[in-house]
DNA sequence: GTCTATACCCAGATAGAC
DNA sequence: GTCTATCTGGGTATAGAC
């Protein structure tokens, strides 16, 4: 993967981004260096810092990537007025999303503990924006009767850890689609927020 | 914490162990150094190739000691004969050994990237194993006709998923007890699987 | 913008004195 | 069983030539 020399702006950038975001998801943060990341871009490793002031500045960019991406395609995505449809949509929504980005959801959960304090609130602060969405849905049910939870906020992450975990063994290759597999979780989800 | 000099084998092996738990849960097994093992523990590095062979070994058997720990517990546990009163038993045990280990649980859950093949496929038979009782008692009720979920391998992920969740946030200082959060899970866990 | 070279530091693991 | 000392390799990041 040696280069010669040369001048690529365009595409080296990018290419740093993904094949990060790739060795990150694979080995974990601290186990990657900066050497393999240059290695497989195919540059020298001085090269990379043209792009990014710092490895941690990579990590905490590519969280906040991810994490500014799912915010705004939620945010321009029209809603259902009617509560139930909107939970479902919510399910369906969140289990697309994060299936089709496996390596940033990987990255965003696990490598938390090596962000620094401030990266860390940032991260930690988007994030709860867009839990706080579900959280709103599940308490407009219970006002509206439609719900029977105790606690909204534990329902909230109940709800969000079993979604998540889907991403720990779904492939494309399975024996389900991901048709199916929307279905299932949301009927689990609608059954225990206790609606009828 | 120097060490002067002098001989403490039954003292300096349980104090590695639980310290590199510690260290390990805190920053991940890539950003922990031996020397920082070995500096909490109050002995220099190479004191610690005494008690193991090498920091992958380490690894391996913090790992391994926990989930021998969990099947064992839950092998010597009388379960009830009833199908119902059977997941009820397993969802409180679960919450309650998992919140007790904290550090245990979030290494064995979070480093499996860090470890060989073949330790990783010893730790993954461990984790089947495991779950292959929930799987059985999911099985029993859909049988019985108690539960109604269209599969049970997938029903079995999702509660899991749900119950791990719990680690990430729930604090013995917190608003809710123990036994309050073991209540509100078992029973979304109980209508999720369908149960009338 | 990329290269080569390097500063500076720390990693895992081992050898041999005590 | 622990220490000190050390081997060998690799880490992040920077400097300066092209």
């Amino acid at each position: 993967m040696a280069r010669t020399q040369g001048s690529h702006s365009d595409i080296t950038g990018p290419r740093i981004r993904t094949t990060a975001l790739s060795l990150f998801a694979q080995h974990g943060f601290a186990a990657v260096s900066m050497r393999q990341i240059a290695g497989e871009v195919g540059v020298q490793a001085g090269a990379l810092y043209n792009y990014i002031p710092d490895k941690q500045t990579l990590l905490f960019s590519l969280m906040e990537e991810h994490l500014r991406e799912l915010l705004q395609t939620r945010a321009t995505r029209e809603k259902p007025a009617d509560t139930l449809d909107r939970l479902e949509d919510f399910v369906r929504f969140h289990i697309r999303f994060h299936l089709a980005r496996p390596e940033a959801v990987f990255i965003a959960y696990m490598e938390l503990r090596n962000l620094t304090e401030e990266n860390f609130a940032a991260i930690e602060d988007l994030r709860r924006t867009y839990e706080m969405e579900l959280e709103a849905v599940l308490r407009t049910g219970v006002e509206e009767g439609i719900f029977s939870i105790p606690d909204t906020k534990i329902a909230t992450r109940a709800v969000i850890a079993m979604l998540n975990g889907i991403n720990t063994w779904y492939r494309d290759s399975g024996r389900l689609s991901l048709e199916e597999v929307e279905t299932i979780y949301w009927n689990m989800v609608r059954q225990a927020m206790g609606h009828a």
